[in-house]
DNA sequence: TACTTGATGTGGTTGGACCACACGCCTAGA
DNA sequence: TCTAGGCGTGTGGTCCAACCACATCAAGTA
C-alpha cells in the first residue's frame, strides 16, 4: 500500500462516515501530515486525487474560501477520465456518441414536465430564438441538453451525459466547421428543441425518447461523423 | 496555471497526437521533470492523477515492466469517482442501480449472439452451476453481466457498466446479508440469467432488455433497496 | 475614524536526500 | 566453458526543509 492510497482511504472514510461532508474543510496539509504520520507530499498526491475526481477544491490564502474543502462535482471526474480515454484511441467517438443518444432518450422519456430543470430549459430555448453568434448558440444548446437530463430526476444520469458532452467538446466544435449552412441548421435545431418540449409537457415520453435520437443523430450525421470515426 | 496541470497538458497532448500510445512508457520523472522544466514533484502529482484515471501505471526497479507506462482502464477511473461522490451522497444508490438498468437493459437488446463476449458469458453460466460458494458465485455473478455488457459492442457502456457495479460493490454486498433463503434465490438468478441468455441467442432484444431490467430490479427488491435508501 | 503595516496561516513549488526494488552485466569459481 | 553470485545502474517511493504567493485579520498610526 502506497502512502499517499493510505491517505486516500482516511480521506474517502471521512466522508463516508459522514464526519466530512460537502462544504467541510479538510485539516491543513500539514497537521494532516502530523496526524497520520506521513509526510506532506505524500497528503498532497492525495489531495490532488482528489481534486481531480471533483471532490476537493484547495484554495489558497486565509479565511473562509481558504483551505482544501470538499465540493460535489461529479460531471469533472467522469469527464476528464472520458476524455483522457478518448484521447488514447480506447473509448471510440462513436461509442460515446451512442452512449449519450441512450443516455438522453431516457432522460426525455422520464422527464417530468414540471420539474423546475424542464422550466429552466424553455427558458434556454427563448434565449436562444434571440440568438445570432454560433458559439452563443452552441453554448445555450449545451445547457439545454443538460437542463433536459437534469428533468429526470437521476443524478448519475445527468452526471454521466455532461461528462459524455465534455469528452467530445472539442470534437463536436470541430464537426461545426463540416456544416454547409449554419443558418439553416440552426432554424431546424431549434424546431426540434421545441418539438422535444412539446413531447415532453404534453406526456409523450416515448414521441420525446425518438426525437432526442433523432435530434442528435442527425446533428452528427450532418456534421459528418463517419461510422468509422 | 498550477504546475503539475502544466505536466497534465503535456502527457494528454502527448496522448491526443499518438506520441504516446497504450503500452508506451513515459520518460522516467526526472528526465520529464528536466524536460519541461519543472520539479519532480510536480511531475509526480501530475502521473498520480493520471493513474487514478487508468491512464497510467507506475512500476518500480528495471526491466521492461518498470517505469510509467500508458495503459486503458476506463472502468477504474469512473469506478472510484462514482464510490466517492456515493460515499459523500450527492449520487444516491438508487440513481446508480436504475441507471445500470438502463445501460445493461440497452446492452441487452443490442447483444449480438456470435459475440464472443456471449459465448463467455455462457461459458460463466456453467460454471455457476456447480458453485456452492455465495462469494464465488457473487463473483462470477459480476463477469456474467459485465460479459453481457460486452456483448453490446459500445466500450463506453461497458466502461460505465463495470464502475457502477464497482461504485456500490461494497453496499451490494452488504444487501446479500437481507436475503432470506440463499440457495432459493441463487437458483432463481440461474433461472433468469439462463432465459436473458435464451432471449439473445434467439435474437429477441427486446424481451432480453425486460428480464434483465427485471433481473437487477427483482434482486434489489428482494434484498431491500427501498426507495428513500 | 480611516488607512497602513505586519503577523499569521493557507496552499504552491522546489531541490535534495535516501530507500527499496529489479534488471543485467561482470567476475570468480566449478 | 558454463554457472552462480555480487554489484552497478536506473526506476519509482518517500521524506524533509525551505521558500514563495496569497489572503485575511489585527495592531498600530496618521
Amino acid at each position: 500500500m502506497r502512502t499517499h492510497q493510505l491517505v486516500l482511504q482516511w480521506i474517502e472514510g471521512q466522508l463516508s462516515s459522514g464526519q466530512l461532508a460537502v462544504g467541510g474543510r479538510l485539516p491543513a496539509e500539514r497537521s494532516l501530515a502530523e496526524q497520520l504520520q506521513v509526510s506532506r507530499t505524500s497528503v498532497r498526491e492525495a489531495i490532488r486525487v482528489l481534486e481531480a475526481m471533483g471532490v476537493l477544491r484547495a484554495g489558497v490564502g486565509s479565511g473562509p474560501d481558504a483551505g482544501t474543502v470538499v465540493i460535489a462535482d461529479p460531471t469533472a471526474a467522469l469527464g476528464s477520465a472520458l476524455r483522457l480515454h478518448v484521447a488514447t484511441s480506447h473509448l471510440p467517438v462513436r461509442d460515446v456518441v451512442e452512449t449519450r443518444v441512450l443516455l438522453e432518450s431516457w432522460a426525455a422519456s422520464r422527464a417530468r414536465p414540471e420539474s423546475p430543470a424542464l422550466a429552466e430549459a424553455a427558458r434556454l430555448l427563448e434565449q436562444m430564438d434571440g440568438c445570432a453568434g454560433t458559439e452563443e448558440f452552441l453554448g445555450l444548446d449545451v445547457r439545454f441538453h443538460l437542463a433536459l437530463a437534469d428533468a429526470a430526476g437521476n443524478a448519475v444520469v445527468s452526471a454521466m451525459m455532461g461528462s459524455l458532452r465534455e469528452a467530445i467538446q472539442d470534437y463536436a466544435g470541430r464537426l461545426t466547421g463540416n456544416l454547409p449552412d449554419w443558418d439553416a441548421t440552426a432554424t431546424r435545431l431549434r424546431a426540434e428543441h421545441r418539438g422535444i418540449l412539446a413531447a415532453i409537457t404534453s406526456h409523450d415520453g416515448g414521441r420525446a425518447a425518438q426525437l432526442v435520437a433523432d435530434h442528435i443523430e442527425g446533428y452528427y450525421a450532418e456534421a459528418g461523423l463517419g461510422p468509422g470515426a
